[in-house]
DNA sequence: TACAAGATTGTCT
DNA sequence: GACAATCTTGTAG
């Protein structure tokens, strides 16, 4: 089993914790970007009324339904992209949410996508475009790239905390939000 | 076929 | 602190 399987073989919450501390980077055009995952978000599809999946398969929610281990990434307010890891055996479509991390590689060039040096990688949308990570990249397969997601370097000695999840309005009391301190 | 709502962000006051 | 930008899905007629 592939580090990152070993990762995914949890259910949808022990994943999103497992997430924090691993490394998610990008490489397009010879150029890569990587940042540490600091935040997370579990979705539980068909259990969770704040998933996309709740009310079944669509053409956009499509990725969530096939086995672990790519990603699905969805258009917010018709505006930003954000992405997720698709977790569960296939038809299932649980996910876990990429909601913030800390640039670890390509600093500058992340600077340079998002036009500003400050909040860089501090939401979900931030993080995509950081990344450069859009539609097109949703399908793909995380072990393969050219979006990826390795183990380590982990969060060390920060504590993970949870907390109810972000700018939804159904289920929010749910504390599925999975935060390393710091 | 039309319309309301949403897992958000940036800008202006 | 309030609001606009912008598009896909779900639901109603």
């Amino acid at each position: 089993m592939s580090q990152l399987e070993s990762l995914l073989d949890d259910d949808v919450l022990g994943v999103a914790a497992n997430l924090l501390g691993c490394r998610l980077e990008t490489e397009f055009d010879g150029i890569t970007t990587a940042v540490t995952i600091t935040e997370t978000e579990a979705y539980a599809g068909p259990d969770d009324p704040a998933s996309h999946a709740y009310r079944g398969l669509t053409d956009r929610n499509r990725v969530m339904f096939g086995p672990a281990g790519f990603l699905y990434v969805y258009r917010s307010y018709g505006i930003h992209w954000c992405m997720n890891v698709v977790v569960g055996e296939p038809g299932v479509p649980h996910a876990v949410l990429l909601r913030g991390g800390e640039p670890v590689a390509g600093r500058a060039e992340i600077i340079r996508r998002r036009g500003r040096d400050t909040d860089l990688t501090n939401g979900p949308g931030k993080l995509s475009q950081a990344l450069a990570v859009t539609g097109d990249d949703n399908g793909t397969d995380l072990r393969l790239g050219p979006v990826r997601i390795v183990a380590g370097p982990g969060i060390g000695d920060r504590t993970v905390e949870r907390t109810p999840r972000i700018g939804i309005s159904k289920a929010v009391e749910r504390p599925w939000r999975f935060i390393a301190a710091g």
